[in-house]
DNA sequence: AATCTATTTGCATATTTTCGAATATATGAA
DNA sequence: TTCATATATTCGAAAATATGCAAATAGATT
């Protein structure tokens, strides 16, 4: 194994939470399963484009599928791949978070 | 703000997070402020190249400068930005040292 | 001015994202 | 069984983004 490798492994595991869609379905799917229509409906994206970036997911195996009729669920392979995004989350919100304050500082200052 | 703005913010910092140079870089400067040659040099990539990738990171705040005479000296903003690197390298880690415990036992069976 | 360090520019190439249309797969009805 | 329907995937093409290089430029120091 190459010494930077796991540094192409990591980056391959970002490249997939970088798109807001994919996250947007990482989200939906961490805490219960989830079929494609109605993945799609609740975001409001065609369903051909979830299945496309559902796929990657899959391939990457950051996904699992388990079919019931005609439908297909899909849910996430391990809660620690949530727990990360999470993680990340809270980091945006608080940055957001500083930047309204900084904002409304910059303001009473006038 | 737009409901999906958040998932936007996180999936902008993930595409930072997304390319092997960057987070080696991200690993190098999370320790301890590093100029941009040294770290050229550590990662055995042009400056030109470091610098570029150095830039899209200032422009998301993701590191921040000090001037040192000619030398510029580079280091992330937050530690939280370090953490949570560190913790997808580790699941990173986990699921290469799982791959390959998945790869003795299949071997142990021939 | 000459040198060292870093950034920017202009370009070529590669990758990603999305779409509409076509295709596949399972179910239930006739 | 065969057909129609519901659900999901794949294909081919267009547009948008990302990457990396060499060369040019900029800024600070001696």
């Amino acid at each position: 194994m190459d010494a930077k490798d796991i540094y192409k492994r990591h980056a391959a595991f970002c490249q997939l939470m970088s798109n807001p869609k994919r996250l947007e379905i990482i989200f939906l799917i961490g805490k219960e399963a989830m079929c494609v229509e109605e993945i799609a409906k609740k975001m409001d994206v065609r369903v051909a484009n979830v299945s496309q970036h559902l796929a990657l997911m899959r391939e990457k195996n950051v996904v699992s599928t388990t079919r019931e009729g005609t439908k297909i669920y899909y849910k996430l392979t391990s809660p620690k791949l949530l727990e990360a995004c999470t993680l990340i989350r809270e980091i945006m919100l608080d940055q957001a978070k500083e930047e309204l304050a900084a904002l409304l500082d910059a303001d009473s200052c006038q």
